[in-house]
DNA sequence: ATGGTGGCGCGGCCA
């Protein structure tokens, strides 16, 4: 089983890139985040043409999260348990005996802003209802734009980044926290290429200059992470002409 | 360099 993210940032301008990126990677389930498309624009025949089943969860303008799976998608939840969010950023389902969370995690702007608080608040809700789904599924996979580096291998100048957000101690220490609850981060498994990153921003070349941070990840259930055979990021869609800031992670697994 | 680039949608917010 193919599970990949990709943050499109804005699904309309960069459909093209997905669909033509599905038919190339072939994965089983891809979680996007950043769709900035209502339900009712959705385009969601271009998916069902390929063979896909497509869910989704959007809003005018800003977030938006869905789903493009080879199975159905069964007991779809949009929310985090307890925790009222207008914002459109979770899109749970299950595929075969998988429970997928597909998540894009608030950007937190600064440290120590309203926006870095709701970060905060809305990671302690994520690790409240990942705990329960670890007790209630057999296998479970949460992908997504996390906007946390978890390490300074993730960062490519930790030094500029030390502190500040997406790499901040208390970021940091919330996403340890939900490894700690049973998950491991797909991509550590494996050998990897240093300065490996899955965003860089718009300004200043930075693409060009590899100046990018890990923030789109793949957390696997410790059973699952057992079975994982590879995770790897392709990077080759943002060096299309007006591509997504992020790029594609990957991770295969082997299940029964 | 309180800049820089891009999306949405048409002014200013968000990333």
């Amino acid at each position: 089983m193919k599970i990949a993210t990709w943050n499109v940032n804005s699904l309309r301008v960069r459909l093209e890139h997905v669909t033509d990126w599905l038919k190339q990677a072939q994965p089983d389930v891809l979680g996007l985040q950043e769709t900035k498309v209502t339900d009712e624009l959705f385009p969601a025949a271009d998916f069902e043409d390929l063979g896909y089943h497509v869910a989704y969860s959007g809003q005018p303008t800003y977030n938006g999260v869905a789903v493009v799976s080879r199975l159905p998608p069964a007991d779809v939840v949009v929310d985090l348990e307890g925790y009222d969010d207008p914002a459109r950023r979770v899109l749970c389902a299950t595929y075969g005996d998988v429970r997928v969370l597909n998540l894009y995690v608030p950007n937190g702007q600064s440290v120590g802003s309203e926006k870095y608080d709701y970060k905060l608040a809305w990671l302690a809700a994520l690790d409240a209802h990942l705990r329960q789904d670890l007790e209630r599924h057999k296998h479970v996979v949460a992908v997504g734009d996390f906007n946390i580096a978890p390490d300074d291998r993730d960062v490519h100048d930790p030094v500029q980044w030390e502190g500040k957000i997406l790499c901040s101690p208390r970021e940091r220490a919330a996403l340890g926290g939900i490894l700690e609850a049973g998950f491991k981060d797909a991509f550590r498994l494996f050998e990897q290429e240093e300065k490996s990153f899955s965003w860089w921003d718009y300004r200043q070349g930075a693409f060009r200059r590899n100046n990018g941070l890990r923030i789109d990840l793949i957390l696997a259930s410790d059973d699952l992470s057992a079975a994982c055979t590879g995770c790897s990021i392709d990077v080759a869609p943002r060096r299309l002409q007006r591509p997504s800031d992020h790029t594609p992670v990957v991770a295969e697994f082997s299940l029964p």
